[in-house]
DNA sequence: GCGACAG
DNA sequence: ATCTTGTCGC
């Protein structure tokens, strides 16, 4: 996509209208339970997706999922779902309603407040949740505890937080059908240390499906 | 022009 | 994300 294109300008209005769409209120509130997480690997034009759900009492891993197609779009900053929206959409039309669900990717803090995880928590009406490593947009403000609200002009469009075992943050914002403060509780009460446990899971099998996939010579097209 | 700010 | 060996630290 070139910068200034009418494709470029198109997207960005649907991003806005989504946006719009975003509900930043608990919908229903959490309390423990079953948490996923999605995770997208890629070995040129393949992408392997693998979502996992934990049970957040005892960690143990519930579900399981697996999904694989080609990929042709490119990674473009700000515009994260062209290129992870449709595998981690078809991974979540096979997950089991109910179940809140972490986003290798942000929410609403986003340029246009509408990241992969609210695009793709609008998209499917679910629960979902943004997490990154690394900060898109925005300062952090003052730290209490674990965590520091993440601004951007005078508005509050994540956190970050310091989960056990890691000295670096994670940045954490709505996706849609959840509150700041929910959202958080959820990831730590999926944290053991370091990332989340479904994110760090689903990276694992992710990563082992995309190997067999490729050995296997499965993708081709004959 | 330079630097940076998801994966 | 991905390309890549050994290495430092909890």
């Amino acid at each position: 996509m070139e910068r200034g294109s009418t494709a470029e300008s198109a997207l960005e209005e649907e991003q806005l209208r989504l946006a719009d769409r975003v509900s930043r209120q608990d919908d229903p509130s959490f309390s423990g339970g079953p948490v996923a997480g999605v995770d997208v690997v890629y070995a040129g034009d393949v992408a392997a997706a693998c979502a996992v759900v934990i049970d957040t009492a005892s960690f143990k891993t519930l579900v399981t999922l697996e999904h694989v197609r080609e990929c042709h779009y490119p990674y473009v900053r700000g515009y994260f779902f062209l290129r992870e929206g449709p595998v981690v959409m078809a991974l979540l039309s096979q997950l089991e309603a109910g179940v809140p669900v972490l986003v290798n990717g942000n929410g609403v803090l986003h340029p246009r407040r509408c990241g992969l995880a609210s695009h793709v928590g609008v998209l499917t009406g679910r629960q979902t949740i943004g997490v990154t490593k690394r900060l898109m947009l925005g300062h952090v403000g003052p730290r209490t505890g674990d965590w520091a609200p993440v601004i951007d002009n005078d508005e509050t469009i994540g956190a970050a937080l310091w989960p056990p075992g890691r000295s670096r943050p994670l940045y954490v914002s709505i996706g849609h059908r959840v509150s700041l403060p929910t959202a958080l509780s959820i990831v730590r009460s999926a944290t053991r240390s370091g990332l989340p446990e479904p994110l760090r899971l689903a990276h694992l099998r992710a990563r082992d499906l995309l190997g067999r996939t490729v050995r296997s010579g499965a993708h081709r097209h004959p």
